[in-house]
This record gives structure tokens, C-alpha cells and sequence, in this order.
DNA sequence: ATTTATAATTATTGATGCAAAATATTGGCG
DNA sequence: CGCCAATATTTTGCATCAATAATTATAAAT
């Protein structure tokens, strides 16, 4: 029996994720109404999965609905993105003073294991910033995996969406691979020492220079 | 021209207000399917409306939606509870820094309007739980608006109404009006002192004896 | 007798259609 | 010439309908 489905996800996701894209690369422009059969049409769907999609990006705050006016993209602004980003901070340096103080020392390996990658992916010699970029964020992904609370997961993934929609969307710029790899190494350390309180700071710190990076 | 208007918000909210009762009440139980023919019919309406506000009550985490299974009210272990716990310890408690460090004079005045209110209302000589749980549901909402995150706010509203599946679905039992107006009083403290770190200690703390209770 | 496969029934999911409401445009009146 | 009102068009919002997928039950084979 073969596991592979061909709709794994209902039409409604599939159209949520695509608007949130749209959203995001402000295809989609913050204030502006969206025109529900134009959409519908153009996605060659009907109106009913598309304003069930709605309403989901309407409850994640992306878009506001107005009685009888139809659906707005809600207005992200800059300061949103420090909101969100100071959240982002908030919840994974908690993950990781979790992870430090509750973690196996099967996990933490693995942890550990992940960070060797990132340090090969950044050796001076030959720099791999899309590899870098991907062995991190799978570091973050699975420490987070390793926190285990499916709550916060959701929140960090719906967060970490939300934070795609910066122009430059990416959380580590290219010139900061090597200060981001130090941070990196400061984090490990910490969890390996089980530190929960440092591991805690060190995270909050890779994350207020990665917002520095991105202003 | 009568002014008066006979569907002020659009019926899938009505519904998804009526469905957030009935799951709150637990007339819904936790791990339940919901038929949505049979809902329909008693509310006497379609399923479209039906289903779009299910769409929201799943993303808000009440009820998880199922591929081609449909949608379940989401069951909360005593494990998701202090997950969720947990969470709202950790995004109020930096809200109570943010407002610590960053509040107006003006609205510390109101958070401490609020919390005299509170002092009275839980009176030795004559307590009212009632009118204290109220109170204290404002102080903390209102702590959440002048903290101003409405990712935030989004976020705590939901871990709220989560919390509500519980069934000691009080984030102070009866018995500890008293310890928690201390809390209370601590982390008013805190925040006139502009007092940032203190302010999160103590709200932390405010929130382990809660949960510590509610176990 | 038990297990597997197939068929039927049941329920979800997406589409289409209709009615109500709001807004915009046009025409008439002051 | 400007403003108000009425009508028409656009668009939301709800209902009905059809199709697809999953689960369960029954039958057959080992």
C-alpha cells in the first residue's frame, strides 16, 4: 500500500497557505480588500474553500473581516514585525532553558550533532549559507520538537509565518553566518552544560542580534 | 428609518459564540465528534455557516479539524493543561516586564485603580469571589493591552479560552482569593516600582501557585 | 473460524445558485 | 450648479446539491 496521499491537507489549507504567502510578499497589499471571486477565480476554485480560508487567516489575525464588506488584509507594520520577533525570542529561549534542564542526553547528541553540521556549513574555507541557513533552522525546529509542548509549537510555527513577510525574510543576513554561528556555539554550550538560565540568554541574545541584523 | 439591526454579526460568529459555550460547558465533551447535519438542524441552518465558524473554533484550538473525518472538540490532557499553563505564565510575565519598563504614568494610575478595586473586593470582613475574579480578569487583560503585543493578546485570548476546557476551569479556586491578591499585590508593586524583572518574578510566581492550585 | 477484500453506506468537502444588503451612479429637483 | 434620492449593480452571505473518500459490514477463501 503506498503512503504517499495526494491531498494531504483539505483545499481550504492548501488556499490559507497560498494567501498567507501572498500576504507576506505584500502581493497581497496591507489595507486592501480582497476580492473574493477574483481570487476564487484565479485559483480555478469555488468561493466556499476560499472564504473557509478566510476565515482561518481571519482568526490568525492576517486578515480582518468586515460585516457585509467583505475580508481586509490586516496592516502589518514594522513594529508588528518587532512584536512578533520579540515573541519568537520569548518562546524559543524558553524552549531552550526547557530543553537544557528536561533533555536526554540522547536529544541533547542529537542537538549536538545538528550544531556540528552548522559548523561545517559555515567553515571560512568554503561557506555554505544555504546549506547554513537550513541546518539552522532544522536546529531550531528540532529543539523546539525536543521542548515538547505542541502549544508553543503552533505558535512558534503560525510566528514564524507571520515573519516571512519581512522584505528581507530572512532571519540571519548573509554577512551574519559567522556571528550567528558564534551565537550558535554559546547556545550549544549552554545546553550541553544543561545551563537552563544561560541557555535561556543566550538564545534571547541570538535573537535581539538577529533582529538588529534585520533592521 | 428604524435603526435597529437584526444581525449585527454575521451568523457563523453567532454560532461560533454559541459553539465556544456549549464546548465550555462541556455539553460538547472533549474528544467528541461533532455531527455537523445534526447541529445544523437544530440551529436550523445550513452546514456553510456551520462549518465556517468551525473553521474558526480550530484555529482558536477548541476543536481540531480531521482530513475527511471532520472536526472533534480538541481534548486537553492535565499535560496540555500545564503546557498551556505554562504559556500564559511565560507570555504575562513579559507582559508585565513591557509595561514595568514602559507604561505611561497614567496607565500604571489605571492598573492601579484596578487593583484597589480588587483590594475591596476581596474584603476579609466581607469577600466577594464573584466581583474579585472579575476584577482580576480585567487587571490582566488590561495589563495585556497597555503591554501591547496584539500578537500577544491574540495568542493569550486563545491559551484562555483553551483553558476553559478544564474542568476546574478557574484560574483561582475559591480558597486562594486571599494568597492571590498578595500575589497580586506583589507584582503592583513591581510594576509602580518600574520594576522590570521583579514585575516578571512576580508574576511568574503568581501563576505557579495558580496552577499548583488548580493540580 | 479467521482474515482479507470488496461493496455499500455514511459523512465530509467542494461547487453552484439565490437572496439580501450596501455602495455607487445617475437623474431629478431645489 | 449642487445636493438628495432612487435605482441598479456589485458583493456578501446562506442554502442546496453533487462527488469523493473513508469506514464498516458482509462474503468468500484459506
Amino acid at each position: 500500500m503506498s503512503a504517499l496521499s495526494l491531498s494531504p491537507r483539505a483545499l481550504y489549507e492548501e488556499v490559507a497557505e497560498s494567501l498567507r504567502q501572498r500576504i507576506f510578499s505584500r502581493e497581497l497589499a496591507p489595507g486592501s480588500w480582497i476580492d473574493e471571486l477574483k481570487i476564487a477565480e484565479a485559483y480555478g476554485i469555488s468561493r466556499t474553500p476560499l472564504r473557509e480560508a478566510l476565515k482561518v487567516l481571519a482568526a490568525e489575525g492576517l486578515v480582518t473581516m468586515k460585516v457585509r464588506r467583505g475580508a481586509y488584509v490586516t496592516e502589518v507594520s514594522d513594529r508588528d514585525l518587532a512584536d512578533v520577533y520579540h515573541l519568537l525570542s520569548l518562546l524559543e529561549s524558553d524552549a531552550a532553558s526547557v530543553v537544557a534542564s528536561q533533555a536526554s542526553d540522547a536529544q541533547l547528541a542529537e542537538l549536538q550533532a545538528l550544531h556540528a553540521e552548522l559548523e561545517t556549513s559555515a567553515n571560512p574555507e568554503a561557506p555554505d549559507r544555504e546549506r547554513f541557513f537550513e541546518i539552522n533552522e532544522r536546529f531550531h525546529m528540532r529543539l523546539l520538537e525536543i521542548a515538547d509542548n505542541r502549544w508553543r509549537n503552533q505558535m512558534v510555527a503560525d510566528l514564524r509565518k507571520v515573519m516571512k513577510l519581512n522584505r528581507h525574510n530572512s532571519l540571519l543576513k548573509t554577512g551574519r553566518v559567522m556571528e550567528s554561528l558564534q551565537e550558535h556555539r554559546a547556545v550549544m554550550a549552554a545546553l550541553a552544560a544543561r545551563d537552563a538560565t544561560r541557555s535561556r540568554v543566550c538564545m534571547q541574545d541570538h535573537f535581539r542580534n538577529g533582529l538588529e541584523a534585520a533592521a
